[in-house]
DNA sequence: AATTTGTATATTGGATCCAATATAAAGTCT
DNA sequence: AGACTTTATATTGGATCCAATATACAAATT
């Protein structure tokens, strides 16, 4: 026998392909808020029947990036002002505690990967990276906290801000101070401060909130 | 003309009714952790194809209630007790915050409504009316916070804990002790003590984790 | 020209069917 | 009796179809 087997279930059903999919055109800012999601369409596009797609609509729009309408389809989900304001500071929140609960725990290789994805960061040119290395920066010290709760929470988070962040560090000086900050937490962690870490990580996605929040108010008073 | 018009779109789907009486069937502890959700049997049941049985195990998927396995159907998840242990952390953190963000905000009319839950449930003798009289009195005050994502975290972590928290108060003094927390809490939030009211929510969940854990340890030594 | 009515087309919701995978039961071999 | 093989049945994943609702466009009326 020169084969390799491989479990069948492993293999992705149309229903996962399409969601992850559509996901990660609404997180990259390829589809717009407010856009439909025509079914047919869709289907079409990945060359399967309706019904996987509208199992994947219904996952996201569980997941709140999708909002469907009985009879009308679904649309990519906006985000109001009130509810970014909202959204980081249960980030904020959130974050802070997987920090604590992670610094006690972290591993040389966790540290290691966090200074990668740090120096990634600091040094990538394309804004399509900038979430994911960011996303990847905060979550592979979260997970030392072996809290999957937690990280779901906080991906579905990521999730809904991802599109708005990029647009936003691609405009503003928001590179910069993250990466500042980025350095001051990655060190905080290194020195095993728990605390520190999380007050700073606090601290970190409340700036990156007045940030954010700032540039929408001058994108809406010039438009 | 003499009828009153209604919108359809208001009219419930299939998938909605179908995952409604899913979703409480897992709460309330009707269906077993690790008990399949036949597709077809759910379909006769409600008299419908499985096409809205599929939608609504999907959407109960990603509230982490099920867990679906590709070719072998979904089964009701269980929780393991580091799990346990995480989401009550997780429950302390988010709703310690909801409740510093409500209590500034919170009207004469939400407290009223709280202190009647507050009464319902030390004198309530169904203990399927517990959780969830002790949802409604948690959830009046922190809906004072406007804040859907707050609330959409903690209802979904809610969810996940009811069936094992009934299970708990039914055997042991957790009323009583409750019903003590719950009149501390709300006379904080009276007194509109935004602080206190936030630790002693922080406080009354790691109480209820603590006492939780210690029933499940013990039921795992006796059986 | 503006408004209303009628017709055509697009899209959604879900029923039914078929193929693929899993599980159970029956039959065969040791 | 236990292990293995074959057959039957259960269940899932998704394709196709049909009916209901929404939207767009054309025609008629004011």
């Amino acid at each position: 026998m020169n084969f390799k087997a491989v479990n069948v279930a492993q293999s992705k059903s149309a229903t996962e392909i399409v969601f992850d999919s559509l996901r990660q055109a609404i997180i990259m800012g390829e589809m717009e808020d407010g856009e439909p999601l025509r079914q047919e369409e869709i289907a079409k596009a990945f060359n399967t029947s309706r019904i996987p797609v509208r199992e994947a609509i219904a996952r996201l729009e569980q997941l709140g990036l999708v909002e469907a309408r009985r009879y009308k389809g679904a649309v990519v989900a906006a985000i109001s002002i009130e509810e970014f304001d909202e959204i980081f500071d249960l980030r904020a929140v959130v974050e802070s505690d997987a920090m604590r609960r992670a610094v006690p725990l972290i591993t040389k290789a966790s540290l290691a990967d966090a200074r990668s994805y740090h120096v990634s960061f600091a040094t990538a040119t394309e804004p399509e990276e900038w979430t994911a290395l960011n996303r990847k920066f905060h979550c592979c010290l979260y997970e030392a906290a072996n809290s999957p709760n937690y990280l779901k929470v906080i991906n579905g988070l990521f999730d809904r801000l991802d599109r708005y962040l990029r647009a936003q560090l691609s405009l503003t000086d928001g590179m910069e101070r993250a990466t500042r900050e980025h350095e001051i937490i990655l060190a905080a962690c290194e020195a095993g401060d728990a605390e520190h870490a999380a007050a700073l990580t606090y601290d970190h996605v409340q700036d990156a909130k007045a940030s954010l929040l700032n540039y929408l108010k001058q994108k809406r008073e010039t438009s």
